[in-house]
DNA sequence: AATAAATTACTGACTGGTCAGTCATAATAC
DNA sequence: GTATTATGACTGACCAGTCAGTAATTTATT
Protein backbone atom coordinates (compact mmCIF):
# COMPACT_ATOMS: atom_id res chain seq x y z
CA UNK A 1 0.00 0.00 0.00
CA UNK A 2 1.82 3.61 -0.92
CA UNK A 3 1.98 5.83 1.92
CA UNK A 4 0.92 8.64 0.54
CA UNK A 5 -2.48 7.62 -1.08
CA UNK A 6 -3.54 10.61 -3.18
CA UNK A 7 -7.01 10.00 -4.67
CA UNK A 8 -6.63 6.35 -5.78
CA UNK A 9 -9.54 5.04 -7.85
CA UNK A 10 -10.15 1.72 -5.13
CA UNK A 11 -9.90 3.08 -1.63
CA UNK A 12 -11.42 0.69 0.95
CA UNK A 13 -8.35 0.96 3.60
CA UNK A 14 -8.82 -1.02 6.60
CA UNK A 15 -10.37 2.27 7.38
CA UNK A 16 -12.76 0.16 10.39
CA UNK A 17 -10.39 1.57 13.24
CA UNK A 18 -12.10 4.98 13.82
CA UNK A 19 -9.05 6.86 14.81
CA UNK A 20 -6.27 6.64 17.06
CA UNK A 21 -4.06 3.37 17.21
CA UNK A 22 -3.83 1.17 14.19
CA UNK A 23 -1.74 -2.27 14.73
CA UNK A 24 -0.73 -2.75 11.38
CA UNK A 25 0.88 -6.16 12.23
CA UNK A 26 -2.71 -7.83 11.87
CA UNK A 27 -3.90 -6.92 8.54
CA UNK A 28 -0.69 -8.04 6.91
CA UNK A 29 -1.17 -11.77 8.55
CA UNK A 30 -5.10 -11.54 7.39
CA UNK A 31 -4.11 -10.54 3.83
CA UNK A 32 -1.22 -13.10 3.56
CA UNK A 33 -3.62 -16.02 4.44
CA UNK A 34 -6.14 -14.50 2.23
CA UNK A 35 -3.91 -14.34 -0.97
CA UNK A 36 -2.87 -17.69 -0.41
CA UNK A 37 -6.53 -18.68 -0.18
CA UNK A 38 -7.98 -16.87 -3.41
CA UNK A 39 -5.04 -18.00 -4.91
CA UNK A 40 -5.91 -22.05 -4.38
CA UNK A 41 -9.41 -21.89 -4.09
CA UNK A 42 -10.50 -19.08 -6.06
CA UNK A 43 -12.61 -15.79 -4.62
CA UNK A 44 -15.79 -17.52 -4.95
CA UNK A 45 -14.86 -20.96 -3.39
CA UNK A 46 -12.72 -19.29 -0.44
CA UNK A 47 -14.68 -19.07 2.43
CA UNK A 48 -14.13 -16.24 5.27
CA UNK A 49 -14.21 -18.23 7.84
CA UNK A 50 -11.31 -20.49 6.53
CA UNK A 51 -9.15 -17.62 5.75
CA UNK A 52 -9.99 -16.20 9.24
CA UNK A 53 -9.02 -19.60 10.71
CA UNK A 54 -5.67 -19.49 8.42
CA UNK A 55 -4.94 -16.44 9.92
CA UNK A 56 -5.27 -17.75 13.48
CA UNK A 57 -8.42 -15.91 14.17
CA UNK A 58 -12.18 -15.63 14.12
CA UNK A 59 -14.36 -14.46 11.50
CA UNK A 60 -15.87 -11.72 13.51
CA UNK A 61 -11.86 -10.17 14.18
CA UNK A 62 -11.87 -9.82 10.31
CA UNK A 63 -14.69 -7.39 9.75
CA UNK A 64 -12.63 -5.49 12.08
CA UNK A 65 -10.38 -4.54 9.79
CA UNK A 66 -12.02 -5.02 6.69
CA UNK A 67 -15.42 -3.44 5.72
CA UNK A 68 -16.45 -6.70 3.55
CA UNK A 69 -14.92 -9.94 1.70
CA UNK A 70 -14.27 -7.70 -1.50
CA UNK A 71 -12.36 -5.02 0.14
CA UNK A 72 -10.49 -7.17 1.95
CA UNK A 73 -9.69 -8.78 -1.81
CA UNK A 74 -8.84 -5.46 -3.40
CA UNK A 75 -6.24 -4.77 -0.21
CA UNK A 76 -5.04 -8.45 -0.82
CA UNK A 77 -4.39 -7.21 -5.06
CA UNK A 78 -3.10 -3.47 -3.29
CA UNK A 79 -0.42 -4.84 -1.01
CA UNK A 80 0.42 -7.90 -2.65
CA UNK A 81 2.18 -6.61 -5.78
CA UNK A 82 2.78 -2.85 -5.68
CA UNK A 83 6.09 -2.49 -3.87
CA UNK A 84 7.88 -5.06 -6.72
CA UNK A 85 8.05 -2.52 -8.76
CA UNK A 86 10.22 0.30 -7.94
CA UNK A 87 13.06 -2.73 -7.50
CA UNK A 88 12.85 -3.42 -11.09
CA UNK A 89 13.83 0.46 -12.41
CA UNK A 90 16.70 0.07 -9.97
CA UNK A 91 18.17 -2.72 -11.78
CA UNK A 92 17.58 -0.86 -15.32
CA UNK A 93 19.31 2.41 -14.20
CA UNK A 94 22.23 0.78 -12.93
CA UNK A 95 23.00 -1.51 -16.06
CA UNK A 96 26.07 -0.74 -17.93
CA UNK A 97 26.26 -3.99 -19.87
CA UNK A 98 24.59 -4.74 -23.43
CA UNK A 99 20.82 -4.89 -23.90
CA UNK A 100 20.04 -7.80 -24.33
CA UNK A 101 21.45 -9.01 -21.33
CA UNK A 102 19.63 -5.94 -19.36
CA UNK A 103 16.21 -7.54 -21.24
CA UNK A 104 17.31 -11.58 -19.77
CA UNK A 105 18.09 -9.99 -16.55
CA UNK A 106 15.31 -8.29 -15.61
CA UNK A 107 13.32 -11.01 -17.18
CA UNK A 108 14.89 -13.13 -14.72
CA UNK A 109 15.06 -10.80 -11.83
CA UNK A 110 11.08 -11.04 -12.07
CA UNK A 111 10.62 -14.69 -12.52
CA UNK A 112 12.91 -15.36 -8.75
CA UNK A 113 11.16 -12.43 -6.78
CA UNK A 114 7.21 -12.73 -8.11
CA UNK A 115 6.72 -16.01 -10.66
CA UNK A 116 8.64 -18.08 -7.32
CA UNK A 117 6.86 -16.39 -4.51
CA UNK A 118 3.50 -16.36 -3.05
CA UNK A 119 3.05 -13.17 -4.93
CA UNK A 120 2.95 -15.53 -8.45
CA UNK A 121 -0.46 -16.23 -7.83
CA UNK A 122 -1.71 -12.74 -8.26
CA UNK A 123 -1.95 -12.32 -11.79
CA UNK A 124 -3.80 -15.55 -12.74
CA UNK A 125 -6.30 -14.18 -9.82
CA UNK A 126 -6.69 -10.90 -11.25
CA UNK A 127 -7.19 -12.53 -14.29
CA UNK A 128 -9.79 -14.84 -13.33
CA UNK A 129 -11.91 -12.33 -11.31
CA UNK A 130 -11.08 -8.68 -13.37
CA UNK A 131 -14.86 -9.16 -14.95
CA UNK A 132 -16.18 -9.65 -11.50
CA UNK A 133 -13.98 -6.56 -10.38
CA UNK A 134 -13.38 -4.05 -12.92
CA UNK A 135 -12.25 -1.06 -10.63
CA UNK A 136 -9.92 -3.45 -9.38
CA UNK A 137 -9.23 -4.46 -12.34
CA UNK A 138 -8.81 -1.06 -13.77
CA UNK A 139 -6.31 -0.22 -10.45
CA UNK A 140 -4.61 -3.61 -10.92
CA UNK A 141 -3.88 -1.83 -14.62
CA UNK A 142 -2.59 1.72 -13.55
CA UNK A 143 -0.88 -0.02 -10.93
CA UNK A 144 1.20 -2.88 -11.85
CA UNK A 145 0.70 -3.70 -15.47
CA UNK A 146 1.37 0.42 -17.06
CA UNK A 147 4.63 0.76 -14.45
CA UNK A 148 5.29 -2.55 -15.38
CA UNK A 149 5.13 -2.09 -19.10
CA UNK A 150 6.91 1.09 -18.51
CA UNK A 151 9.96 -0.92 -17.11
CA UNK A 152 10.44 -3.33 -20.56
CA UNK A 153 9.64 -0.42 -22.91
CA UNK A 154 12.58 0.96 -21.53
CA UNK A 155 14.70 -1.29 -22.10
CA UNK A 156 13.51 -1.97 -25.82
CA UNK A 157 13.97 1.46 -26.47
CA UNK A 158 17.26 1.25 -25.19
CA UNK A 159 18.48 -1.35 -27.40
CA UNK A 160 16.95 0.06 -30.18
CA UNK A 161 18.98 3.75 -29.64
CA UNK A 162 21.93 1.76 -29.45
CA UNK A 163 21.42 -0.27 -32.38
CA UNK A 164 21.28 -3.93 -30.92
CA UNK A 165 17.81 -4.53 -31.65
CA UNK A 166 15.81 -3.85 -34.60
CA UNK A 167 13.00 -1.30 -34.83
CA UNK A 168 9.67 -3.01 -34.72
CA UNK A 169 6.38 -1.61 -32.66
CA UNK A 170 7.74 -0.94 -29.43
CA UNK A 171 4.52 -0.93 -27.82
CA UNK A 172 3.41 -4.25 -28.85
CA UNK A 173 6.50 -5.69 -28.39
CA UNK A 174 6.27 -5.00 -25.08
CA UNK A 175 3.25 -7.60 -24.43
CA UNK A 176 3.95 -10.02 -27.24
CA UNK A 177 7.65 -10.63 -25.51
CA UNK A 178 6.22 -10.40 -21.41
CA UNK A 179 3.46 -12.85 -22.47
CA UNK A 180 5.13 -16.14 -22.12
CA UNK A 181 6.73 -15.32 -18.95
CA UNK A 182 2.91 -14.79 -17.77
CA UNK A 183 1.59 -17.49 -19.41
CA UNK A 184 4.16 -20.03 -17.76
CA UNK A 185 2.78 -18.05 -14.60
CA UNK A 186 -0.61 -18.43 -14.90
CA UNK A 187 -0.13 -21.69 -16.06
CA UNK A 188 1.35 -22.78 -12.87
CA UNK A 189 -1.17 -21.88 -11.03
CA UNK A 190 -4.01 -22.88 -13.23
CA UNK A 191 -3.70 -26.63 -14.94
CA UNK A 192 0.09 -26.87 -13.28
CA UNK A 193 -2.13 -27.23 -9.77
CA UNK A 194 -3.59 -30.31 -11.22
CA UNK A 195 -1.21 -32.99 -12.39
CA UNK A 196 -0.77 -31.25 -15.93
CA UNK A 197 2.72 -31.45 -16.57
CA UNK A 198 4.72 -28.16 -16.04
CA UNK A 199 7.94 -26.67 -17.70
CA UNK A 200 10.67 -26.09 -16.02
CA UNK A 201 10.92 -22.17 -15.61
CA UNK A 202 14.33 -21.53 -16.36
CA UNK A 203 14.79 -23.99 -18.79
CA UNK A 204 11.11 -22.43 -20.48
CA UNK A 205 12.69 -18.74 -20.12
CA UNK A 206 15.84 -19.75 -21.07
CA UNK A 207 14.04 -20.77 -24.59
CA UNK A 208 11.93 -18.22 -24.89
CA UNK A 209 14.86 -15.01 -24.34
CA UNK A 210 16.98 -17.35 -26.93
CA UNK A 211 14.08 -16.83 -29.27
CA UNK A 212 13.13 -13.23 -28.28
CA UNK A 213 16.77 -11.60 -28.42
CA UNK A 214 17.48 -13.56 -31.42
CA UNK A 215 14.46 -11.79 -33.00
CA UNK A 216 15.21 -8.70 -31.54
CA UNK A 217 18.76 -8.76 -33.09
CA UNK A 218 19.27 -6.30 -35.24
CA UNK A 219 21.66 -7.76 -38.51
CA UNK A 220 24.82 -7.20 -37.63
CA UNK A 221 26.18 -5.30 -41.18
CA UNK A 222 29.91 -5.93 -39.25
CA UNK A 223 29.64 -9.02 -40.37
CA UNK A 224 30.55 -7.88 -44.02
CA UNK B 1 -22.58 -39.49 -11.02
CA UNK B 2 -22.57 -41.60 -14.52
CA UNK B 3 -24.62 -44.93 -15.04
CA UNK B 4 -22.54 -47.46 -17.26
CA UNK B 5 -19.43 -45.58 -16.66
CA UNK B 6 -17.21 -47.43 -19.32
CA UNK B 7 -14.05 -45.72 -17.70
CA UNK B 8 -14.33 -42.85 -19.84
CA UNK B 9 -12.27 -39.85 -18.07
CA UNK B 10 -15.22 -37.39 -18.22
CA UNK B 11 -18.63 -39.21 -19.64
CA UNK B 12 -21.50 -36.57 -18.05
CA UNK B 13 -23.55 -37.24 -21.37
CA UNK B 14 -27.11 -36.16 -21.74
CA UNK B 15 -28.28 -39.86 -20.67
CA UNK B 16 -31.06 -38.34 -18.65
CA UNK B 17 -34.22 -39.50 -21.61
CA UNK B 18 -34.00 -42.77 -20.54
CA UNK B 19 -34.64 -44.57 -24.04
CA UNK B 20 -36.22 -44.02 -27.13
CA UNK B 21 -35.88 -40.68 -28.79
CA UNK B 22 -33.67 -38.18 -28.20
CA UNK B 23 -34.37 -34.43 -29.36
CA UNK B 24 -30.61 -33.24 -29.89
CA UNK B 25 -31.47 -29.73 -30.54
CA UNK B 26 -32.07 -28.57 -26.93
CA UNK B 27 -28.87 -29.25 -25.12
CA UNK B 28 -26.76 -27.56 -27.75
CA UNK B 29 -28.88 -24.79 -26.83
CA UNK B 30 -28.73 -24.92 -23.56
CA UNK B 31 -24.57 -25.06 -23.93
CA UNK B 32 -24.44 -22.51 -26.08
CA UNK B 33 -26.08 -19.93 -23.65
CA UNK B 34 -24.40 -21.49 -20.80
CA UNK B 35 -20.88 -21.16 -22.48
CA UNK B 36 -21.88 -17.50 -22.97
CA UNK B 37 -22.72 -16.79 -19.43
CA UNK B 38 -20.08 -19.11 -17.98
CA UNK B 39 -17.60 -16.62 -20.02
CA UNK B 40 -18.90 -13.31 -19.25
CA UNK B 41 -19.57 -13.92 -15.58
CA UNK B 42 -17.43 -17.10 -14.41
CA UNK B 43 -18.87 -20.37 -13.38
CA UNK B 44 -19.16 -19.28 -9.97
CA UNK B 45 -21.17 -16.26 -10.64
CA UNK B 46 -23.30 -17.98 -13.26
CA UNK B 47 -27.41 -18.80 -11.55
CA UNK B 48 -28.30 -21.88 -13.29
CA UNK B 49 -31.99 -19.81 -13.73
CA UNK B 50 -30.18 -17.07 -15.72
CA UNK B 51 -28.66 -19.83 -18.45
CA UNK B 52 -32.02 -21.46 -18.70
CA UNK B 53 -34.09 -18.31 -19.29
CA UNK B 54 -31.16 -17.16 -21.89
CA UNK B 55 -32.22 -20.70 -23.58
CA UNK B 56 -35.71 -19.68 -22.87
CA UNK B 57 -36.70 -22.59 -21.00
CA UNK B 58 -37.11 -22.80 -17.11
CA UNK B 59 -35.05 -24.41 -14.44
CA UNK B 60 -36.19 -27.65 -14.98
CA UNK B 61 -35.39 -28.47 -18.18
CA UNK B 62 -31.75 -28.05 -17.75
CA UNK B 63 -32.19 -31.28 -15.12
CA UNK B 64 -34.00 -32.85 -18.13
CA UNK B 65 -30.30 -32.40 -19.93
CA UNK B 66 -27.69 -32.17 -17.79
CA UNK B 67 -27.15 -33.96 -14.14
CA UNK B 68 -25.83 -30.93 -12.50
CA UNK B 69 -24.27 -27.21 -12.60
CA UNK B 70 -21.38 -29.20 -12.41
CA UNK B 71 -22.23 -31.83 -15.83
CA UNK B 72 -23.29 -28.87 -17.45
CA UNK B 73 -19.80 -27.14 -17.26
CA UNK B 74 -18.04 -30.58 -18.38
CA UNK B 75 -20.54 -30.67 -21.64
CA UNK B 76 -19.63 -26.61 -22.29
CA UNK B 77 -16.02 -27.58 -22.10
CA UNK B 78 -16.67 -30.94 -24.33
CA UNK B 79 -18.78 -29.47 -26.89
CA UNK B 80 -17.48 -26.12 -26.81
CA UNK B 81 -13.32 -27.19 -28.29
CA UNK B 82 -12.83 -30.40 -29.55
CA UNK B 83 -14.11 -30.03 -33.22
CA UNK B 84 -11.59 -27.50 -34.11
CA UNK B 85 -8.50 -29.54 -34.00
CA UNK B 86 -9.10 -31.95 -36.88
CA UNK B 87 -9.27 -28.91 -39.48
CA UNK B 88 -5.86 -27.80 -38.60
CA UNK B 89 -4.31 -31.10 -38.85
CA UNK B 90 -5.77 -31.06 -42.83
CA UNK B 91 -4.41 -27.22 -43.11
CA UNK B 92 -0.58 -28.93 -42.20
CA UNK B 93 -1.09 -32.02 -44.66
CA UNK B 94 -1.98 -30.30 -47.84
CA UNK B 95 0.60 -27.36 -47.54
CA UNK B 96 3.65 -26.99 -49.82
CA UNK B 97 5.62 -23.73 -48.82
CA UNK B 98 7.96 -22.89 -46.59
CA UNK B 99 8.08 -23.80 -42.80
CA UNK B 100 7.25 -20.03 -41.93
CA UNK B 101 4.59 -19.53 -44.07
CA UNK B 102 3.10 -22.44 -42.99
CA UNK B 103 3.71 -21.42 -39.55
CA UNK B 104 1.96 -18.04 -40.05
CA UNK B 105 -1.00 -19.65 -41.46
CA UNK B 106 -1.94 -21.99 -38.55
CA UNK B 107 -1.75 -19.58 -36.31
CA UNK B 108 -4.01 -17.01 -38.08
CA UNK B 109 -6.13 -19.25 -38.81
CA UNK B 110 -6.57 -20.66 -35.55
CA UNK B 111 -7.12 -17.19 -34.62
CA UNK B 112 -10.17 -16.59 -37.16
CA UNK B 113 -11.87 -20.09 -35.80
CA UNK B 114 -11.23 -19.97 -32.17
CA UNK B 115 -10.12 -16.36 -31.00
CA UNK B 116 -12.65 -14.70 -32.76
CA UNK B 117 -15.47 -16.41 -32.15
CA UNK B 118 -17.32 -17.16 -28.93
CA UNK B 119 -15.49 -20.68 -28.44
CA UNK B 120 -12.89 -17.93 -27.70
CA UNK B 121 -13.52 -17.44 -24.05
CA UNK B 122 -13.05 -21.30 -23.00
CA UNK B 123 -9.26 -21.41 -22.68
CA UNK B 124 -10.06 -18.26 -19.84
CA UNK B 125 -12.56 -19.88 -18.04
CA UNK B 126 -10.87 -23.39 -18.19
CA UNK B 127 -7.34 -21.86 -16.52
CA UNK B 128 -9.95 -19.97 -14.56
CA UNK B 129 -11.54 -23.09 -13.20
CA UNK B 130 -8.84 -25.38 -13.53
CA UNK B 131 -8.22 -25.60 -9.48
CA UNK B 132 -12.25 -26.71 -8.68
CA UNK B 133 -12.37 -29.27 -11.58
CA UNK B 134 -9.48 -30.99 -11.70
CA UNK B 135 -10.97 -34.05 -13.88
CA UNK B 136 -12.55 -31.41 -16.59
CA UNK B 137 -8.86 -29.85 -16.50
CA UNK B 138 -7.43 -33.39 -17.16
CA UNK B 139 -9.99 -33.80 -19.81
CA UNK B 140 -9.01 -30.70 -21.63
CA UNK B 141 -5.08 -31.01 -21.41
CA UNK B 142 -5.71 -34.38 -23.07
CA UNK B 143 -8.38 -33.47 -25.50
CA UNK B 144 -7.09 -29.55 -26.73
CA UNK B 145 -4.29 -29.45 -25.26
CA UNK B 146 -2.22 -32.28 -26.24
CA UNK B 147 -3.68 -32.34 -29.72
CA UNK B 148 -2.67 -28.78 -30.52
CA UNK B 149 1.22 -29.00 -29.10
CA UNK B 150 1.00 -31.77 -31.80
CA UNK B 151 -0.03 -30.16 -34.66
CA UNK B 152 2.38 -27.27 -33.66
CA UNK B 153 5.36 -29.61 -32.98
CA UNK B 154 4.93 -30.74 -36.85
CA UNK B 155 5.21 -27.66 -38.03
CA UNK B 156 8.12 -26.73 -36.23
CA UNK B 157 9.91 -30.34 -36.92
CA UNK B 158 9.19 -29.90 -40.34
CA UNK B 159 10.98 -26.69 -40.16
CA UNK B 160 14.27 -27.99 -38.54
CA UNK B 161 14.57 -31.15 -41.18
CA UNK B 162 14.12 -29.16 -43.82
CA UNK B 163 16.88 -26.73 -42.61
CA UNK B 164 14.66 -23.16 -42.57
CA UNK B 165 14.40 -23.55 -38.45
CA UNK B 166 17.36 -23.32 -36.26
CA UNK B 167 17.28 -26.17 -33.37
CA UNK B 168 16.02 -26.17 -30.51
CA UNK B 169 14.10 -27.93 -27.27
CA UNK B 170 10.94 -28.53 -29.60
CA UNK B 171 8.84 -29.59 -26.46
CA UNK B 172 9.47 -26.13 -24.75
CA UNK B 173 9.56 -24.14 -27.64
CA UNK B 174 5.88 -25.10 -28.97
CA UNK B 175 5.02 -23.20 -25.67
CA UNK B 176 7.02 -20.71 -25.36
CA UNK B 177 5.59 -19.71 -29.31
CA UNK B 178 1.96 -20.38 -28.86
CA UNK B 179 1.93 -18.31 -25.52
CA UNK B 180 1.26 -14.89 -26.70
CA UNK B 181 -1.51 -16.43 -28.73
CA UNK B 182 -3.02 -17.34 -25.69
CA UNK B 183 -2.49 -14.38 -23.86
CA UNK B 184 -3.81 -12.04 -26.35
CA UNK B 185 -7.24 -14.20 -26.22
CA UNK B 186 -7.08 -14.41 -22.18
CA UNK B 187 -6.50 -11.01 -21.94
CA UNK B 188 -9.45 -9.79 -24.04
CA UNK B 189 -11.45 -12.00 -22.07
CA UNK B 190 -10.16 -10.72 -19.15
CA UNK B 191 -8.77 -7.39 -18.40
CA UNK B 192 -9.88 -6.53 -22.11
CA UNK B 193 -13.63 -6.91 -20.82
CA UNK B 194 -13.53 -4.17 -18.51
CA UNK B 195 -12.22 -1.41 -20.74
CA UNK B 196 -8.66 -2.03 -20.38
CA UNK B 197 -6.75 -1.39 -23.52
CA UNK B 198 -6.63 -3.92 -25.89
CA UNK B 199 -4.37 -4.73 -28.27
CA UNK B 200 -5.36 -5.18 -32.31
CA UNK B 201 -5.33 -8.82 -32.70
CA UNK B 202 -3.64 -8.57 -36.11
CA UNK B 203 -1.17 -6.03 -35.33
CA UNK B 204 -0.30 -8.22 -32.31
CA UNK B 205 0.07 -11.07 -34.09
CA UNK B 206 2.11 -9.77 -36.77
CA UNK B 207 5.01 -8.20 -34.18
CA UNK B 208 4.66 -12.04 -32.72
CA UNK B 209 5.67 -14.02 -35.63
CA UNK B 210 8.00 -11.57 -36.69
CA UNK B 211 9.96 -11.80 -33.71
CA UNK B 212 9.36 -15.32 -33.93
CA UNK B 213 9.92 -16.13 -37.61
CA UNK B 214 13.37 -14.42 -37.23
CA UNK B 215 14.14 -15.80 -33.96
CA UNK B 216 13.36 -18.80 -35.52
CA UNK B 217 15.38 -18.51 -38.68
CA UNK B 218 18.61 -20.17 -39.11
CA UNK B 219 21.77 -18.58 -40.00
CA UNK B 220 21.51 -18.09 -43.95
CA UNK B 221 24.68 -19.77 -44.95
CA UNK B 222 23.89 -18.82 -48.16
CA UNK B 223 24.57 -15.03 -47.68
CA UNK B 224 28.89 -15.05 -47.52
C1' DA C 1 -62.42 -37.79 -37.89
C1' DA C 2 -63.27 -37.22 -33.35
C1' DT C 3 -62.11 -38.58 -28.85
C1' DA C 4 -59.78 -40.76 -25.33
C1' DA C 5 -55.65 -42.59 -23.28
C1' DA C 6 -50.76 -42.68 -22.77
C1' DT C 7 -46.47 -40.79 -23.17
C1' DT C 8 -43.27 -37.17 -23.35
C1' DA C 9 -41.77 -32.32 -22.51
C1' DC C 10 -41.76 -28.71 -19.59
C1' DT C 11 -42.66 -25.72 -15.51
C1' DG C 12 -41.81 -22.89 -11.33
C1' DA C 13 -42.79 -22.88 -6.38
C1' DC C 14 -40.41 -25.04 -2.81
C1' DT C 15 -36.49 -26.97 0.22
C1' DG C 16 -32.22 -27.48 2.36
C1' DG C 17 -27.70 -26.10 2.78
C1' DT C 18 -24.25 -22.51 2.53
C1' DC C 19 -22.08 -18.40 3.73
C1' DA C 20 -21.37 -13.15 4.02
C1' DG C 21 -22.14 -10.13 7.36
C1' DT C 22 -23.97 -8.72 12.47
C1' DC C 23 -23.89 -8.12 17.25
C1' DA C 24 -24.39 -9.30 22.14
C1' DT C 25 -21.04 -10.95 25.04
C1' DA C 26 -16.38 -12.28 26.70
C1' DA C 27 -11.50 -11.69 27.27
C1' DT C 28 -7.69 -8.73 27.75
C1' DA C 29 -5.19 -4.64 28.40
C1' DC C 30 -4.32 -0.34 30.70
C1' DG D 1 -13.18 -0.13 36.13
C1' DT D 2 -13.51 0.97 31.56
C1' DA D 3 -11.78 0.84 26.91
C1' DT D 4 -10.19 -1.90 23.52
C1' DT D 5 -10.00 -6.14 21.02
C1' DA D 6 -11.83 -10.50 19.92
C1' DT D 7 -15.40 -14.06 19.60
C1' DG D 8 -18.80 -17.29 17.49
C1' DA D 9 -23.75 -18.09 17.51
C1' DC D 10 -27.09 -16.09 14.75
C1' DT D 11 -29.69 -14.13 10.58
C1' DG D 12 -31.11 -13.40 6.11
C1' DA D 13 -30.19 -13.64 1.26
C1' DC D 14 -29.08 -16.61 -2.20
C1' DC D 15 -29.19 -20.53 -5.19
C1' DA D 16 -28.49 -25.57 -6.66
C1' DG D 17 -31.37 -29.07 -6.99
C1' DT D 18 -36.37 -31.37 -6.48
C1' DC D 19 -40.87 -32.67 -7.68
C1' DA D 20 -45.82 -32.43 -8.00
C1' DG D 21 -48.27 -30.80 -11.42
C1' DT D 22 -49.49 -28.82 -16.39
C1' DA D 23 -49.12 -28.61 -21.38
C1' DA D 24 -48.12 -30.65 -25.73
C1' DT D 25 -47.77 -34.53 -28.64
C1' DT D 26 -48.26 -39.04 -30.02
C1' DT D 27 -50.88 -43.38 -30.18
C1' DA D 28 -55.02 -46.10 -29.71
C1' DT D 29 -60.00 -46.60 -30.07
C1' DT D 30 -64.51 -46.15 -32.03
Amino acid sequence: MPAADVSLPVSDQPAALPRQRRKEARPAELTTAALELFITNGYAATRLEDIAAHAGVSKGTLYLYFESKEALFKAVIREGIVPVMAQGAELIDGFSGCSADLLRHLILAWWQRVGETPLGGVPKLMMSEAGNFPEVAAYYAEAVITPGRDLLRRVLVRGMVQGEFRALDVETAIDVIFAPVLMLLIWRHSMGACGCRTHEPQAFLATHLDLVLNGLAADIVAAA
